[in-house]
DNA sequence: CGGGGAATTGATTGAAATCAAGATAGGTGG
DNA sequence: CCACCTATCTTGATTTCAATCAATTCCCCG
């Protein structure tokens, strides 16, 4: 019974792999539910934290899409990562007290909020339930090094066919569309965070088109040889 | 006395900050100590672990340097780290079966090494020790976004700037000599980690010598002006 | 149906990569 | 202990990819 309100609620997301293959009881489970804040959506442009704000939850994208960036010294910006819906994330700051970083809707965006102290009091319960925090983390730096691996190495070319590339196969696995999809993010957040200038993001997909491996129609992508793009990634 | 033991095994060390801090009783800390394994050290180039291989332990060098990195689809490879003395590393595939990546000796390195499954055993025990991890990983994950930024955004010379400056607090948080260091990387090795080339690398370094920043004798690198090398980061 | 931010396109510049020799010195064996 | 040998590092010449500078063009939204 309570098992069937956390799918309904909860199937097509990040947490239900946080939350459900671990071992845990009707009444952890239930607690689980209970803690997850669901607030109204927020809109394009609406800040979910800032660098400096306290730390207080982790978040779940349930539609829309999140960019998140960081602030340095200097005042260089850098997007760290987008957010699609089933994706977690807000992990980073966890067990300090500020966050690092920011986080901002690039679309309409409604999300699931999980507050951290209940969270953490929750983890204490249940062991596995930390793990799977850890997991998540280390997932994520396994993909902070993948990127890097993209900007320190690898071409215009290779770095925009990668990302588009996984953006295809995080909407495949939540069973979305992945061949034709609407980008959230300007054509300046992508350069931001492949480390390119956005007239280079553009040209590449102008050339990309010409090549016929994809249709560009601004935000409206529309992939037409994944085998090359493929090959472009590793090239 | 066990306080006092622990202290002359780990005072200089990650791991003070990992157990100590945290209250852990007496008999916790015992446990902790207890598990530590301390093999004897190994020679330049010897590999920690490999990417593949079963992951089952947390390490902190004692003495020597380790590198380590990812070797990607097409066969780059990205440096995604240096550790010293003190330094806590081989946290990025916990909860994993499986490394991610490689770690490998740059000099004589001697090691401390937690066995996976006792440390997480411990850790169902005592949750503020995953408290403990996860802010180790958290740590991680904005040192990633910080060498992204670097890599993404930055010239040449504050990269390199940047990677020495790092190099020195880190000596000076270990209270070693932080103004004039031995490198234990290559040219190359900087180079790779920095998205350089190792000619690049080569010529910042003649050019810093040139402006009086630094004097450079092979690996032996002296900073003369560190005011002026942090201007060249932010730059 | 304007207005204006976003995207595209073109021309030029520039920083670092690559290609190509040498210099240096650290380690090894005679 | 010294000299050679080979990695590593340095330096120079040239190329190249992407950044920057500079207009337009395109739509999306009000």
């Amino acid at each position: 019974m309570l098992r069937a309100k956390i799918e309904t609620a909860c199937t097509e997301c990040a947490l239900s792999r946080l939350c459900l293959p671990v071992a845990l009881s009707e009444a952890d489970v239930a607690a689980l539910e209970a803690i997850i804040d669901r607030p109204k959506p927020l809109n394009r442009g609406d800040y979910l934290y800032q660098a400096g704000d306290p730390f207080n939850a982790i978040y779940v994208v349930r539609s829309g899409a999140v960019k998140t960036f960081t602030v340095d010294a200097g005042g260089t910006e850098q997007i760290t990562g987008f957010y699609l819906p089933g994706e977690l994330f807000g992990l980073s700051a966890i067990n300090e007290d500020k966050q690092n970083g920011t986080a901002q809707a690039l679309d309409r965006t409604s999300l699931c909020i999980l507050p951290y102290t209940e969270l953490d009091r929750l983890c204490a319960e249940v062991p596995s339930l930390s793990r799977q925090i850890m997991k998540v983390m280390s997932d994520e730096i396994r993909e902070d090094h993948a990127l890097l691996t993209l900007v320190s190495k690898k071409r215009a070319e290779s770095r925009l066919a990668t990302f588009l590339l996984s953006i295809a196969s995080r909407l495949e696995k939540r069973k979305l569309p992945d061949d034709s999809f609407q980008l959230a993010m300007s054509r300046s957040d992508i350069g931001n965070y492949l480390g390119l200038a956005e007239e280079t993001v553009s040209r590449m997909f102008t050339r990309f088109q010409e090549d016929g491996l994809l249709t560009v129609q601004r935000k409206l992508i529309t992939l037409e040889d994944k085998d090359r793009l493929e090959e472009i990634c590793n090239a």
